[in-house]
DNA sequence: TCCCCTGGTGTACGGCGTACACCTACTACC
DNA sequence: GGTAGTAGGTGTACGCCGTACACCAGGGGA
């Protein structure tokens, strides 16, 4: 039986499977427990087996990461640039919170692959739709850097570093211990106020989405400043 | 005499000299060249001899990472908290392009390190002496992100990913290949417009330090403007 | 019938981080 | 001066990694 279970062979692989079952396993186990080898094991295959689908391991981070961000909403159509924009680095950033091994995953490759370049264009079209002058669309796309992708990489946030494995506990309080609160003032002063919900409006810790709505905010309110005056670019006087 | 150079004996090694090592090593031969053997190597001792100064490699990371903040030039006191921020800022991003692995080394570990959360803290308060309420501040230090350290996180920039080794040749105007300028006319736009430097105020491709300034005042003016207001967290409504 | 091509296998290599036992030279103390 | 303790460099070895390379099964076309 176990020989018909041979026999009638599981479905083959291919590179569209390794790279789902590649994203299924960064997001269980953790970025750093994605090996070739385990990967293959979890695929019921020998690791050289992965080698006819995938060039390398690069490849299929690369792969990888195309997978995810192909699952980013389009945004509908007929809203106008600011609603289109932010609307979708909302939906981009739901995405990620799927699979917090993505930023770091993104970061550290090259960056020109083509659900990337897809997706950029795409934003870019929607500035340009919204009348923004070429020049203008080129510098905001900058300053947007990696929130038009929905993260924001921040100082912070002790969870999702490195591809922690899916649902972390969200750490309780954890006001930080007295020594580090006495060398840092000013940072336990914002710990304080952020763990503590007497009057605060944050709840328990960091709210992580409030933080992100803020900065993107407060670019898009900057951004839309410039586009109604008429913003062209002329380096700053010293 | 191959006896007497082996008896007077190199000078020891210490926490400092190694950590100072592998960020001479990161900076030249890149981060990915920068393992416990080759540092030893670099040192002139075998791999294990670092063990008795660096608990293990990841410890090792954190302090070339507190070597690299330690670097950035504190704010001239007296001057006003968007001047201060502003050229703390710009040196900590002149630090940073000294050391091209850093922010992704940054990005990949916990943040946590003595020196770091000396930056933080001093920032904070530079905020926390121009008037900000706790509770602006702390959203300010959020929105703010990986860029309070001097680096943005392009999508963009395809040179220093993943610590190329130091100065590698700025890539000339590099049109991108056609096939790709057709699947993504608005990225080719944007590409065009950079490049051609007729009319466009940008020189060759993207001028870094122009972008990085443009968000970074875009994000200073929107926190100036909040901080007149006297902006207070009120959650936004649906 | 034969051949080739696609895709899975097995073995092996060099590099990595690092545990652990060892040795050596120096310091402190009687 | 002798001895014990310790800080710091050494050597060996283990298990993991990515992947080169040779091999092989089986199915489809000539």
């Amino acid at each position: 039986m176990a020989e018909q279970a041979e026999t009638l062979h599981r479905t083959p692989l291919s590179r569209e499977r390794v790279l789902r079952a590649a994203v299924a396993l960064a997001d269980e186990a953790g970025i750093e427990s994605l090996s070739m080898r385990n990967l293959a094991q979890d695929l019921g295959v020998v690791p050289m087996a992965l080698y006819k689908h995938v060039a390398n391991k690069d490849e299929l981070l690369d792969g990888m990461i195309d997978v995810v961000v192909g699952e980013i909403r389009a945004p509908e159509p007929g809203t106008d640039w600011k609603r289109a924009v932010r609307g979708r680095i909302l939906s981009a950033r739901e995405v990620l919170q799927r699979h917090p091994w993505a930023p770091l995953a993104i970061e550290s490759r090259n960056m020109a692959t083509p659900a990337i370049l897809a997706y950029l264009d795409s934003t870019i079209g929607t500035f340009r739709a919204g009348g923004f002058t070429v020049d203008l669309t080129h510098h905001v796309m900058h300053a947007m850097g990696s929130r038009i992708l929905g993260f924001s990489q921040e100082l912070f946030d002790a969870d999702r570093r490195a591809g922690r494995s899916g649902r972390a506990d969200t750490d309780p309080p954890t006001a930080l211990p007295p020594e580090i609160a006495a060398r840092f003032p000013h940072v336990a002063e914002i710990a304080m106020a952020a763990s503590h919900d007497d009057e605060s409006v944050l709840g328990q810790g960091c709210d992580d989405q409030f933080e992100f709505e803020f900065a993107l905010d407060l670019l898009l309110d900057g951004i839309e400043r410039l586009h109604r005056h008429g913003w062209a670019s002329a380096r700053r006087p010293g």
